[in-house]
DNA sequence: GTCTATATTAAGATAGAC
DNA sequence: GTCTATCTTAATATAGAC
């Protein structure tokens, strides 16, 4: 029974994902999402309440899956910086290649309400900014990296890596290439960026 | 009569401006537009016919204000790379203060239909990015920069301009600051990141 | 727990007076 | 050209049978 439950309850959770993801909290029906589910829209409300809580559960959902991709880059006390910025950027292409959507769900719905990521902040497992800091600090002071400040470190290394899927199709647009030509020059962004950064850090001889 | 018309249309057009950039496509109602323009719904019908074309008109004059941005960029013959990029990142950060809403507005909805991007090239102004590419090619060529793809160079001069804007709750959450900090680091990043991209292209000797 | 049928509300769009 | 009133449709949500 409670196994029931909860397998119809995932389910739908599953569904809705593809649907929040593609079509935005907005652009979403309820009736599209019971489709994908294979249900009928009196079941959502059965398991979900309402929309809005439906959303939040994707959302939740969603970020607690890129939450840890990011966090690895901040909080792993065993490697260097160049080693970080290599896995990150490595890890992380990969990873958006299987989550296409993800991105773009995350930012467009933390720009349609500025307040909700101070409910991820309290949750468990959201990155922690000042380990990654205090790792900068300590590599420039050993004069292992020349002067930098973390904050725009820590930007640019988002920039870089998650831009490009977020402005896929104005990318496409600009360069006039197809998908296949694009996901090319995304593969090859994993050295390029690690490059471009690792240059940016290294001390000059 | 003539001007009245147009003065109307082009009020609404402000309006609508607003309030699509504020809350995208689906999450704008038409009676908000009205509301902010303090005329009343029927209004809207009438100069614009339907949702869809208010829209459509909203998007090309967003689009129509930041490609020349980009255009700038890729084709001035009378800058060398070095200078371009420094043109570019101080300018597109100064113009994006005052446009905060413009880069998710075009990239959401772009989005949201990939084809769209389609109309926007056959439009006269669309950047053209062969002249860039060209100009990098033949830099490369003088010795003046080291070997590099234009596209990779063009994919990071963009992201690391636009995404941070994009991405400025995100940010602010990561680096727990308000946004009087954050608007400071985005202005550090106008040095930043021409020197990045700078030191990247440059010949090491 | 799952369905069908329906209530309720709200949005886009139009008709028609002025 | 501008308004009020209204039509139509569609979406969220609920009631109630099984």
């Amino acid at each position: 029974m409670k196994d029931e439950k909860t397998q119809t309850e995932d389910h739908i959770l599953n569904s809705a994902e593809k649907v929040f993801q593609r079509k935005g909290m907005d652009g979403a029906r309820m009736q599209e999402i019971a489709n994908e589910a294979g249900i009928n829209k009196a079941m959502l409300h059965y398991y979900y309440r309402s929309k809005r809580f439906l959303f939040e559960a994707v959302f939740a959902k969603a970020f607690s899956l890129i939450a840890p991709e990011i966090d690895r880059v901040l909080s792993d006390d065993n490697t260097d910086l160049f080693q970080k910025i290599k896995n990150f950027t490595n890890s992380y292409i990969s990873f958006i290649q299987k989550h296409p959507y993800l991105p773009n769900f995350i930012i467009q719905e933390l720009n349609r309400d500025a307040d909700f990521i101070k409910v991820l902040q309290a949750k468990k497992g959201f990155p922690d900014f000042s380990k990654f800091e205090a790792q900068v600090e300590k590599e420039v002071q050993e004069g292992k990296i020349r002067p930098i400040k973390a904050e725009q470190l820590f930007v640019h290394l988002l920039s870089l890596n998650i831009f490009p899927f977020l402005a896929a199709p104005l990318f496409k647009g600009f360069l006039k290439i197809d998908d296949k030509a694009y996901k090319d020059l995304m593969e090859e962004r994993k050295e390029e960026i690690s490059n471009l950064l690792i240059n940016y850090i290294k001390i000059k001889e």
